[in-house]
DNA sequence: CTGAAAGCGCTTACAG
DNA sequence: CTGAAAGCGCTTACAG
């Protein structure tokens, strides 16, 4: 031990995974896209390519994806990639009950694991990957006070069946009063917030007239998820121009209203990156033995018409070999 | 060829690598940073964190680096440069002439290269990695369009020695004008240019004055490059709180002064994450032979108060060994 | 429990 | 020019 701290040894991580042919296997448990493009998918491409670049260290992957709908799809699916032995596993604990009950299984096995997207604490994790969504809602807010006028007002809509399951849209609105508060002369803007419960529902344009008649005089409009382009079909329809839209996540639908104008800004989360950086962690944890970060929070973009085109590609800088 | 294609034989390149005990030395020709922090002291971080990816396949890396004052010391390290036997080379043409004459000599010799931060046309290069410059200044161009009353004028600042030798910057204005001449309603915005030549004075207070004062009514200022501190520290002396300001390049002077809402947006290129591709572009090339894309722009970031804490942090997604 | 031998999938110098 | 042998830096089954 001595003389490897003086010759500072380094062992050859090469020589080392060709000659043990041992496998590592790690699953994953992740929403299922709920269509082709859908925000889901992109985890799945870092995922992806994360696997091509590592695959010579022997690591295999196996998906496992549940229905976002119920929870019992969700404790299905993690039952599944239990009956398998894998090394690590990388979660979305998007049921947090369910979530708790399955982590505890991990521990219980000492299966090394990571979350995306979204986090529990107290728990032993190895990493989170993910965004900052009070601070994301900070910056619509501020988004929205410098491109809409003094005296008129804004509105807040959410998307969502149960808003009590869903922390990051709670967060996010959060952030966006905050942003109000914190501001050096306090706004005497006028915010409202509103639900659209119904997701099945395509009569979704009676709730934002009601909201937006309510609320008055509203210029800006803040969607707290991907929905976004239901308010800019919207705007579009009845050619109402002069309200400034902000939601979140680049997805086709929300490109092109961002080309046309009518989405103004959209806060982004990169899920590409984060569902690579979570393979990346696992296989730094397992194969390499580095520390990694316990929480790694990816970037909290701006896009517009303006430099849309420079966030389409997703490069990761990639140096494997496939 | 045969029995390869059919069963789609993969080259296992960490036996390669072991087996092969070939070292591949890379060049880098990039200006000196003015100073510890200075813009061109990012690259260099990705540089280095690209080497300790790969130096377990062999590689080594040797730095250049000239000043950017005259073109005489770009010429200086460049014959050093090829005085050596480099396997590729990593340049950022600062001095476009004189960086043709070096190309030439790189292709005699079938040194393949990368260029950062700047491209010349019309040569081999393996890839262009770098900024859209005129993008970046629509971009720009909107968000002060977007947070400046309709009826106030804006005004741009360059600063800067020689422009001619400065593509950058009047690409960058060349797009802010063009975001206000492509609006739907065309723009009436009163848009002024001015130049401060001199950047060794500490005189600047002075032309600002000047600049602002002749283009009467300026509540927006965009400056062309990182030096925008330099507004930022007249606004607060003369507490000029209703003048938005834009930059570029997160540098730790300018994110002071976000920090203190003294300047509202700063465009960033992801500095390191260049240096960081420029390395990992060669090494594809030369090591795992594979194709690369002759241009990589990187993503113009848009940073506010509300987002920098996430993009302090330079992570490409390491999953090198040291 | 210890230590030498075989082998991971390649490259390269060398014998024929 | 061709093909078998040695070796890259490790791991692991195995003999002692």
């Amino acid at each position: 031990m001595q003389i490897i701290e003086e010759l500072d040894y380094q062992p050859n991580i090469l020589a080392s995974t060709l000659a043990s042919k041992r496998v590592y296997s790690l699953g994953v448990l992740i929403p299922e896209p709920q269509s082709e493009e859908a925000y889901w998918s992109k985890p799945l491409i870092g995922i992806r390519q994360a696997f091509n670049e590592i695959q010579q260290y022997g690591v295999e992957i196996k998906i496992y994806q549940f229905k976002q709908t119920d929870a019992s799809f969700f404790k299905e699916k993690a039952a599944e990639l239990l009956k398998e032995q894998h090394d690590g596993v990388v979660l979305a604990p998007f049921f947090s009950r369910e979530s708790k009950v399955f982590i505890k299984k991990l521990e219980e096995r000492e299966i090394p694991f990571v979350f995306i997207d979204s986090n529990i604490n107290d728990s032993s994790k190895i990493s989170y990957i993910g965004q900052n969504s009070f601070q994301s809602g900070t910056l619509a807010g501020k988004l929205l006070d410098f491109s809409v006028p003094e005296d008129a007002s804004v509105l807040i809509i959410h998307f969502a069946k149960e808003m009590d399951n869903q922390n990051h849209l709670v967060q996010r609105e959060m952030g966006f009063y905050d942003y109000f508060k914190q501001k050096e002369t306090p706004s005497k803007r006028h915010i409202t917030t509103i639900e659209i419960n119904d997701p099945a529902s395509n009569d979704y344009f009676a709730p934002i007239e009601a909201g937006i008649k309510k609320a008055g005089n509203v210029k800006g409009i803040f969607v707290t998820n991907s929905q976004v382009y239901k308010v800019a079909e919207y705007l579009e329809k009845y050619n109402l121009r002069d309200i400034r839209l902000i939601g979140h996540d680049l997805i086709p639908t929300n490109r092109d209203y961002v080309r046309r104008n009518m989405v103004d800004f959209l806060i982004c989360q990169r899920p590409e990156e984060q569902g690579h950086q979570s393979i990346i962690t696992l296989f730094q944890h397992l194969i390499l033995k580095k520390t990694v970060a316990s929480e790694n929070y990816t970037s909290i973009d701006i896009i517009t018409k303006e430099n849309l085109d420079f966030y389409q590609e997703f490069n990761t800088n990639n140096y494997g070999t496939n």
